[in-house]
DNA sequence: TAATTAACATGATATAGATCATGTAATTTA
DNA sequence: TAAATTACATGATCTATATCATGTTAATTA
């Protein structure tokens, strides 16, 4: 094996290291987890798990930015959220002992590493830091869950629009020009099924916000140029 | 302190004990977290915390039922979760050290344990069994929110009203005299308020469950009479 | 590079459910 | 116990947004 290639794989170097839940671990700790996962590679559509399906073990993204979302009986597709690089996935499924409620697809090309169930459990139970950093991922995950369901109640269409572009801009956006580049590929049909509305109708939306100068696109990339603006109307009093 | 008082302030003989966090903690380690807490008492309307506060503690229900609820800017009150016996309350900000971003309040009598900050920080780090059923609560409630945030998208008023009852079934269901009795008190407008719809549309959705034969309302109280056809239109896929 | 497909865009129309209005029943409060 | 307030109930109307329709542009695939 090359050292560059070895390098690759281990959690010490990965991108992702400071903002995951491990890291705390010092340097040996650290080498026994990176000794103990699996990275995988995800092409644009490719699925980590699929709802229904039992859970093996963790994905640990390294990179790359991956819905997950639920099918309703309808077919229509409900994306609950986005992992990017330092996320978890699956976790919650592990912890519950319950079956993947969720499906995990990549939006892109992205590398994930995938830690085995027994291992995590006992990784969990023996460094009280990475226990208190899963508990502090799943509270904010759950934090932004009960955001979204309340803006559901309160927000109309264009509302929640402002507040999903803001949220990207938090996650995903890059200082650029003097304006905002949202480094994510997202169809708008997809940011539609984020904020639950049609794509029809979340389009008309983004065309009023180009017209208006809030945001501007090149291609499928979405750049914001006036967050004041979209801060103003997102109706947001959190 | 006569005995009776001490034995009803003991986690050891608390309504919830074998539900909670600390079921798994031995007799000695329980003692200890029984001497850590506070006792409180709450009537009607009465809040625990309120959104925007700092967290001290955590909450942990030893019984009644307690809504967890966001406003919006425009006062719309939207209700994120309901806390019964065994559950914990408050314990999502101090993980994620942030302000509470919601308002719990009771919704009738009951009594809640309160727990300072600190101390539990030191139980989570010490006691592998409490981090882990403490991620396993949040796994839960991460769960049901983002099977809420899906319910808006791919569901109608009617559908979630059956969802939501069907839901109140398993954590309040009661069975009695050859139907399940809801054992908890929500006003019309608390359940609108978390389905997301206007009171006047759930009003007219339970009237129309009622005529159906669904249901049966002996004043505030509901029964469930037929949970068999509200599972078959409540479109339940998971 | 042409052909095909998927994504984006906007207009026209339909409808679920919000809002407004009004009345009754059940709690609280005086 | 009466008065006042709050919750429940249902009808009438209005509106935000879904759905249908059709065209254009961009991205794949042959």
């Amino acid at each position: 094996m090359s050292a560059r290639h070895a390098q690759k794989l281990e959690c010490e170097s990965c991108p992702s290291k400071g903002q995951g839940i491990f890291c705390e671990l010092e340097h040996e700790a650290l080498q026994d987890v990176s000794d103990h996962k699996v990275v995988n590679t995800y092409k644009k559509g490719q699925t980590l798990f699929v709802q229904g399906n039992p859970p093996y073990g963790m994905y640990c993204v390294s990179n790359g930015n991956i819905k997950i979302s639920q099918i309703g009986s309808d077919g229509k597709e409900s994306i609950v959220r986005i992992a990017s690089a330092g996320d978890v996935l699956g976790h919650r499924s592990i912890f519950t002992d319950q079956y993947y409620n969720a499906t995990a697809t990549a939006i892109e090309e992205c590398s994930v590493c995938f830690i085995d169930k027994k291992y995590i459990l006992k990784l969990v139970q023996e460094k009280p830091s990475v226990a208190c950093n899963l508990i502090a991922k799943l509270g904010k995950d759950l934090g932004a869950a009960e955001k979204r369901v309340s803006s559901f109640y309160q927000k109309n269409v264009r509302e929640r629009l402002a507040e999903l572009l803001l949220l990207l801009k938090e996650s995903h956006g890059i200082q650029e020009d003097g304006m905002i580049r949202l480094d994510i590929k997202l169809t708008r049909e997809e940011m539609a099924s984020i904020i639950g509305t049609a794509s029809e109708t979340l389009i008309r939306f983004m065309s009023e916000l180009k017209a208006e100068g809030f945001i501007e696109q090149k291609g499928k990339v979405i750049f914001i140029t006036n967050e004041e603006g979209l801060l103003d109307f997102a109706n947001i009093s959190y």
